[in-house]
DNA sequence: TTCTAAAATTGAGTCAATTCTGTTTTTATG
DNA sequence: CATAAAAACAGAATTGACTCAATTTTAGAA
């Protein structure tokens, strides 16, 4: 009943990601050919389409994976912040920022991002989508979190600065993985820079 | 001399743009196959990636010219703007926004933009990246504008806040095009409600 | 006008993602 | 245990972007 087919279905999910993750990082996304991925996952190539809508949500699910440890990195910053609004912010951004080369190249990145708008209601678009939207909803979590310490004005537009926040730093980081030789603490820095202005707007 | 070459090379740029808008309208950037495209030219494909590295950057040519008729019809807001700072953001970025699907629909954004992301270095990607440079800059020479009117203070950091402004505005518009029900004045009110917290902030 | 080197054009060929169709394996049922 | 329906698999066939070697056209010199 719990089933072989399950089994041997969750065994090929694995293997499929395992290789591809392989391949993705040794020969970049283009240069892992379908073929290849199948041969080192030892299915056909007919069997990946039939786990995985087309090459884009293979490197989709690669990406869920890594944002969603992101955000739960991200959660010991929203419970315990730094008892200074700058700080609080520059916190949360840098383990979003440092973390995100682990498992992603800025080549995978860059293929990522360009899959999730060009097809914007494939599983993978969706799922990318719902990635941006849960990393807005950390940022405000975090907002709210230092209203509620009195570091930030009750007043505040907790919704829309959250908006801002990660609608600015996502561009930013856009920008910073489509350029190789950009590096990760300039980019903090110009975020820090850009936040600025944010905060002694809404310091309490 | 002023050549019979450079009138047909000009001439067949001017047939494969006309051509390709067209069957990017018609049936979509990917169902617009480049031997339809050709064909509707009068040229054999081979020409086509004579003139174009590759089927990109033909939609990137028609983007080009859509995004610097909106650079000038910015112009005249930063010359004139506005009494007051949050109108003056508004009617600028209302300009970029009411202008932008008219040439182009929303599955030809998504599709230039993942492009810009894909392929950086392409010619169409760097081009892509210059008119954002080039709409950011416009957003701080109305900042700076505004200063010398005094309506913003003057120890605001312009360069920073221009990139805060036109990221998050493009972050914004990124997300319209994804979804193809969302409505433009949803999407202004949304950045209105959003600069807002700058407006305020930034204020003299 | 005639000739030649350079520039441009052509379209058949290549390559890789995706689809399709027949086969095999698994599960559920009598 | 059969066995038939359902699910998954394999790999050959299709499709469409892009390349390249051969051919044609142009500009300008003789």
């Amino acid at each position: 009943m719990s089933g072989l087919r399950a089994r041997q279905k969750a065994d090929r999910h694995r293997r499929i990601i395992e290789a591809a993750a392989e391949l993705f990082r040794e020969a970049g996304y283009e240069g892992a050919k379908i073929e290849a991925i199948a041969a080192q996952a030892e299915v056909s190539v007919g069997t990946i389409y039939n786990y995985y809508q087309n090459k884009g949500d293979i490197l989709g699910a690669i990406v869920s994976l890594e944002v969603n440890e992101v955000l739960n990195a991200g959660q010991g910053v929203v419970a315990r912040p730094p008892a200074n609004v700058g700080d609080a912010l520059d916190t949360l951004i840098g383990i979003y920022i440092e973390h995100s080369l682990h498992y992603l190249s800025k080549e995978m990145w860059r293929q990522a991002m360009a899959i999730s708008t060009q097809l914007p209601d494939s599983p993978f678009g969706q799922a990318y989508t719902g990635l941006d939207r849960a990393l807005t909803e950390q940022i405000r979590a975090l907002i709210a979190r230092l209203q509620t310490l009195g570091l930030v004005r009750q007043d505040i537009d907790g919704a829309a600065l959250g908006e801002l926040i990660f609608n600015n730093m996502n561009m930013m980081f856009i920008e910073f993985v489509k350029r190789d030789a950009a590096k990760i603490p300039e980019l903090r820095a110009a975020i820090r820079r850009q936040n600025r202005i944010l905060v002694a707007a809404i310091g309490a």
